[in-house]
RNA sequence: GGUGACAUAGCCAAGUGGUAAGGCAAGGGUCUGCAAAACCCUCAUUCCCCGGUUCAAAUCCGGGUGUCACCUCCA
């Protein structure tokens, strides 16, 4: 397959160091509150990845950290610790909240179907591993002390800036309000791996060190969990754009001084998620969780079909409307794909042979998740049976992860149940969300009878009242369904 | 200020030098007492702008413009 590699700002096609096992690091969550969908989009976008690789064939070792130390609060910024000011919000230790939002994590993650990684590490798991590489880059000369705290010298480095192309100079120090440059530092884009002397004076979590009491630096908890669990060398590194500088710069910096070559080969970034009023964030706007879609009804897999239908190079609007237009294209995909029948036909070999080929040539461009969800709509035009529509659906929804199978099930189950309770008989009235409502499949059934009498008046004015009451009917063969709106 | 990426219809988008896929929305029709659903049809002479290369450019080259991201942590 292709992929484009952020270290290299182009296509390539990708090689695994060892054929026999994807070597795939990703950078996790910050669990100091709750995920919201933006952070939630690359996740979903770097489990394709994944998904595709197991599927033309790869083993793949996938790991993840979970950030539970050391890093500043976000968008608003006010210089305190992001793990600390979550425990204050909610009055719970460090590590409660931790847990607290590392499960909330991985919930929100399964409910988007996204897999867990075969490895999940807390960065406060791994200090040993930090102080080892830390140690051995001071011995190396690649790292010094100063004020207390160990940084790294990037004036060490033949080549320090990997994704871009800066200019030391032109750097801005402290860009962003309430940050002063830090003297220490001997160059201006030096930075730390081990804090002795914090800015902030109630750091929660401390450990010994051959430089003193303190915590490891930013950067540092990536390269040390990667190479604990991955070894001296790495396919694939994930995670989202505004991770590549500093953060995958200085991982580079430091895990390749420390290990004297190459680490890793595939830089795959993702772009963010927008509103309308620019980029998300927990603290702007309305704070769009998971648990946000499903209060307002909708499922979070079609946040992930959402997600699908663009590419992960380029940024992305949310509003409700894009998600909306989302439901309604899920839906008659759904349906579609809950007329087709099991026992129509046996496998077309000839057939899935050229749809997988199709399906397989959009992933394998640099994850074209737009073109292979509509490789979705060719498999429901091609001539070919039923059988092996399905088959198809089903196995490219192993990689696409939408839930199309299960969830045109659903429908088959409902029209059943629908045809059983009509049985021909009588009149059959199902409701097609929440709970059914005696006192609306009444007046329902009196819509019929006067229907039946040709009283259309009468049944379009219970029609309407319905309506005014938030219930919406449709007529079907031998009965009628309703749904809240 | 510097750096990187992106720009195709109302929206999401495909397209990788040979004459603009697909989905949503919209409009028209068939069907239904009317709706809804379903089905059928229509919907970019043009791809941010200006030059250039070529028989041929959305695609390649040069120059602009706009949007986003990063330069502290942030997916």
């Amino acid at each position: 397959m292709y992929l484009y590699n952020s270290a290299t700002h182009k296509k390539e096609e990708f090689i695994p160091n060892n054929p026999d096992i994807v070597k795939m690091y990703t950078c996790g969550p910050t669990v100091y509150h709750y995920a919201h969908i933006g952070n939630l989009r690359s996740y979903i976008m770097e489990d394709v990845l994944e998904k595709h690789l197991r599927y033309v064939g790869y083993n793949v070792k996938r790991v993840m950290n979970i950030t539970d130390v050391g890093h500043l609060t976000s968008d608003a910024d006010e210089g305190e610790d992001k793990m600390l000011k979550g425990a204050q919000r909610e009055k719970k230790s460090v590590m409660d909240i931790a847990k607290f939002y590392t499960d909330a994590f991985f919930a929100d993650c399964a409910k988007l179907n996204i897999k867990t990684p075969d490895v999940v590490e807390p960065a406060t798991n791994c200090i040993d591993e930090y102080i080892k590489i830390i140690t051995r880059l001071i011995e190396k000369e690649y790292a010094y002390l100063a004020g207390g705290n160990v940084y790294f010298d990037t004036s060490k480095l033949d080549r320090y800036y990997i994704f871009n192309d800066h200019n030391e100079e032109d750097l801005a120090v402290g860009v962003r309000e309430g940050v002063e440059a830090d003297t220490n530092k001997r160059n201006k884009n030096d930075f730390v791996l081990w804090f002795t002397k914090s800015k902030f004076e109630d750091q929660a979590l401390k450990w010994d060190s051959p430089w003193g009491v303190g915590y490891p630096g930013w950067h540092i908890e990536c390269s040390g969990i990667s190479m604990k669990h991955l070894g001296e060398d790495l396919d694939i590194h994930c995670g989202g754009i505004d991770n590549a500088f500093p953060h995958h710069t200085n991982e580079i910096a430091q895990s390749e001084s420390y290990l004297g070559h190459k680490w890793c080969n595939f830089w795959m970034h993702v772009l963010h998620l927008k509103t309308a009023e620019g980029k998300m964030s927990k603290s702007k706007g309305e704070f769009l969780t998971v648990s946000l879609l499903e209060e307002k009804g909708y499922d979070p897999l079609v946040y992930r079909f959402f997600c699908l239908q663009s590419h992960y190079r380029k940024s992305l609007v949310f509003s409700w409307e894009n998600l909306d237009n989302a439901v309604t294209a899920y839906g008659k995909l759904v349906s579609k794909i809950a007329q087709l029948r099991e026992d129509d036909g046996a496998l077309d070999e000839t057939a899935a042979a050229a749809l997988r080929e199709k399906f397989r040539g959009a992933l394998d461009n640099d994850l074209n998740t737009a073109l292979a969800v509509t490789v979705i709509y060719d498999v429901l035009k091609y001539a070919t049976n039923g059988a092996t529509k399905l088959a198809m659906i089903a196995e490219f929804d192993t990689v696409l992860g939408v839930g199309l199978i299960d969830a045109a099930k659903r429908e088959r189950e409902k029209a059943a149940k629908l045809a059983a309770s009509g049985g021909g008989s009588g009149f059959s009235v199902v409701c097609t969300d929440g709970a059914p409502d005696a006192t609306v499949e009444d007046l329902i059934r009196a819509r019929a009878e006067a229907k039946r009498a040709k009283n259309f008046a009468e049944a379009d004015r219970i029609r309407d009242e319905l309506r005014a009451q938030g219930v919406e009917i449709t007529d079907v063969a031998g009965g009628a369904q309703y749904k809240h709106i």
